[in-house]
RNA sequence: GCGCCUGUAGCUCAACGGAUAGAGCAACGGCCUUCUAAGCCGUUGGUUGCGGGUUCGAAUCCCGCCGGGCGCGCCA
């Protein structure tokens, strides 16, 4: 707000300059607005002289000079100075500074909203777990930045749609193999070789026998009035599957003696649906407990479902990107992507191959995406030679859905775990596969650029977990996996031991998004858990939200006094501001729409934990040398309440946007 | 072998290409008869892995080394 007031004379400045005959100061870009480190140089500097110098035909100091002139007359600055190489350093006025807590206010809860050029559509993907386990505290760090991602470009004016992919594909192995665990542990018969094993799969298995210990009704009853209402197309897919699926076991159930005669009985197919099911609810539920939610889980089964796999695969035939040819066009790629060497390696025809295929069942020939043309490093098969379809093939028809549905998005953003970075390549080129126009020269460069500009691949690092100075395992040896439902649940425990089970599991999430979220996603972070179970100074989750609380204290005691913050400010009250920490606190509430609009454009969530730690750091300052009730002086009281009021707002606006609780009370 | 990420204070990490590289913790010293001391104030701490280059200016961009993590299937 107040960096875009600065920027905003400078511009003025810059016309009055090219109207006075520089006519090149009329076509420098928009000049930036940066802080200060020393305060003798003023509150902002800008280095817009420096960078246009060349452009303008004088040295730097000389058009700072021009430029400070031609700022002259601007009412907000008590000075503008040209300092070092050239820079214009800018000294606001107090009351200036002082007045943004009449705008902060005015704006409430819309504080980090800034108005967004060009506002888009964005999808964002994220989580996407394969429904065989709990969410794990690995892709808590996944599930912490996506979501915080998307308040942050919401709050910077984009439209944003949250999606969840389910891999429920029927051809998934390891799904079936997933479903035989549960039956194996649901029938205390031993596990099927390299089976599932540990505490949740007997959960699903336990919850399973139990469910098939009645009849079914109460959970078809509820499909098919899920199913009379309006839903989404693909939706209506996955429920109708389900419910298809519902009535077969419930028959087969009516038939059986037991539970468990009906469970040995269950087709592989439906035993799975049942699983990924139950699976699907519990991801969503501890998804829910770490404060994230979406607004699509988008099941891919339903793809294959509706044919929508097969209609892309013969769109891309006719287009020619895929074919039956047996052969893979392999490259070495350079840095910057260009071809150092192409291959083409002639597929065997032999099925001597060991690949895991059916030995003999080579029904037909495999299809390949030609995946080279669009900046992939070898071509991939889309159709294996026994006939099933790789998961390649249900991600093309999955980003056409995207693209495609009535709230089409202008950009899809994928954030995916540190395993997957050689996807982005292969992700990228089934894009430009999909937008690429049938004709032009170039149709092949410029779908593959326009790929590039539409899907935003985000791969966050890999996250250690630090106990008493050592990493933890995040895989036990008896099967069981460290699930971020237990993160949450030992961080609260720990914390709060007297509080209730659902306090307890806020407290863990406030800890653990913040953690989580306190480190550039593209680094390498340790997750200490000590320290988060800290109640000290050494926390900085709850040195933010003390500040808040404490804010809120103050609130509640003028209340008591008879002094209420005014929604309002009058500006002569507020110019009594004129305290250097009073000041630095109202810059720093004042630059929440700054920093969401930058973590917005680089995905940098991670800095709006620093920004919350500054703005509690300056009200903690500004509380202990400013006295805010004193009711000798009630204009003055009233100032630092709105300041207060401002403050909170701030503090509560930033913390919501990284997904923690601002408690009004500790 | 190739690719992605990474290397900053004792530790964990910040720093739109900007001025003297900053916080927190740890260590040391102060501050509660007044709004929440889960707080504040101060001191100490650096060859930004190494070497080149680009420019008014480099922790940041480019090249080359060295170290660490992860990934390179007709698995998902």
């Amino acid at each position: 707000m107040i960096r875009d007031l600065v920027r905003t004379r400078i511009e003025e400045a810059l016309q009055r300059l090219a109207r006075e005959g520089l006519a090149a100061a009329a076509s420098f870009p928009s000049p930036e607005v940066s802080d200060t480190r020393q305060p003798e140089h003023g509150d902002y500097a800008s280095n817009v002289a420096l960078l246009n110098a060349k452009a303008a035909g004088m040295p730097p100091r000389i058009l700072a000079e021009r430029i400070a002139e031609a700022l002259a007359e601007a009412p907000e600055f008590e000075a503008v100075e040209v300092a070092g190489p050239g820079f214009l350093n800018f000294r606001l006025k107090p009351e200036s500074v002082a007045s943004f807590v009449a705008e902060a206010l005015r704006r409430g809860d819309g504080l980090p909203r800034s108005r967004h050029e060009e506002p888009q559509r964005i999808n964002v993907e994220f989580v996407s777990v394969n429904p065989n386990g709990p969410i794990t505290v690995g892709s808590g760090r996944g599930a912490a930045f996506g979501s915080a991602l998307c308040n942050v470009l919401e709050a910077a004016g984009h439209t944003v749609h949250r999606e969840y992919y389910i891999n429920d594909g029927v051809n998934s192995e390891q799904m079936r193999l997933f479903a035989e665990s549960v039956r194996s542990l649901a029938l205390g018969e031993p596990l099927p070789d390299k089976g599932y094993k540990g505490d949740y799969v007997q959960a699903v298995a336990d919850r399973i026998s139990e469910m098939l210990s009645r009849p079914l009704a109460e959970a078809i009853d509820g499909l098919r009035t899920a199913l009379a209402g309006e839903i989404d197309p693909w939706e209506r897919r996955t429920l109708e599957r389900r419910l298809a699926t519902l009535l077969r076991v419930e028959e087969r159930r009516a038939a059986s003696a037991d539970a468990a005669g009906c469970i040995r009985e269950l087709s592989t197919e439906d035993l799975k649906l049942l699983c990924e099911t139950l699976m699907i609810e519990r991801q969503r539920s501890d998804l829910a407990d770490f404060g994230v939610r979406f607004d699509t889980w988008f099941s891919e089964q339903s793809l294959h479902d509706a044919g929508e796999v097969e209609r892309c695969l013969q769109r891309l035939i006719d287009a020619g990107i895929a074919d039956t040819e047996p052969y893979q066009t392999v490259l070495k790629l350079g840095k910057n992507g260009e071809v150092l060497e192409s291959q083409r390696v002639e597929q065997a025809t032999g099925d001597d191959e060991d690949d895991g295929a059916p030995q003999g069942e080579a029904v037909q020939p495999t299809l390949w995406l030609r995946s080279t043309r669009f900046g992939d490093d070898k071509d991939r098969v889309l159709r294996r030679r026994d006939g099933r379809l790789t998961y390649i093939a249900s991600d093309l028809a999955y980003h056409l859905d995207k693209f495609n549905r009535p709230s089409q998005a202008d950009r899809l953003v994928t954030v995916l775990g540190p395993d997957h970075h050689g996807y982005i390549g292969r992700l990228t080129a089934v894009v430009a596969a999909l937008l690429r126009k049938p004709d032009g020269e170039d149709a092949d460069r410029e779908a593959l650029e326009e790929a590039r500009r539409r899907l935003q691949v985000v791969i966050f690092q890999i996250v250690r977990f630090v106990k008493e100075g050592k990493p933890a395992p995040m895989r036990k040896r008896d099967g069981n996996i460290y699930a971020l439902i237990d993160l949450i649940e030992e961080l609260g425990r720990t914390m709060a031991p007297e509080e209730s089970p659902e306090r307890q599991k806020e407290v863990g999430k406030d800890l653990a998004r913040f953690f989580y979220l306190m480190r550039s996603h593209d680094t390498h972070m340790d997750f200490d858990i000590d320290l988060a179970t800290r109640r000290s100074d050494e926390n900085p989750v709850f040195y933010v939200q003390y500040a808040h609380a404490r804010v809120c204290s103050v609130l509640r005691k003028a209340e008591e006094a008879g002094f209420h913050a005014p929604l309002q400010p009058e500006p002569s009250e507020l110019a009594l501001l004129a305290h250097p920490k009073e000041l630095a606190l109202v810059k720093k509430i004042a630059d929440l729409p700054h920093e969401v609009r930058r973590c917005a454009e680089d995905f940098g969530v991670h800095r709006l934990t620093t920004y919350a730690v500054e703005l509690a750091r300056l009200y903690h300052a500004f509380y202990d040398t400013c006295r805010v009730i004193q009711p000798e002086e009630p204009a003055l009281t009233r100032a630092r309440l709105s300041l207060c009021a401002a403050a909170a707002l701030g503090l509560r606006r930033a913390l919501g946007l990284l997904g923690v609780s601002a408690p009004e009370r500790m």
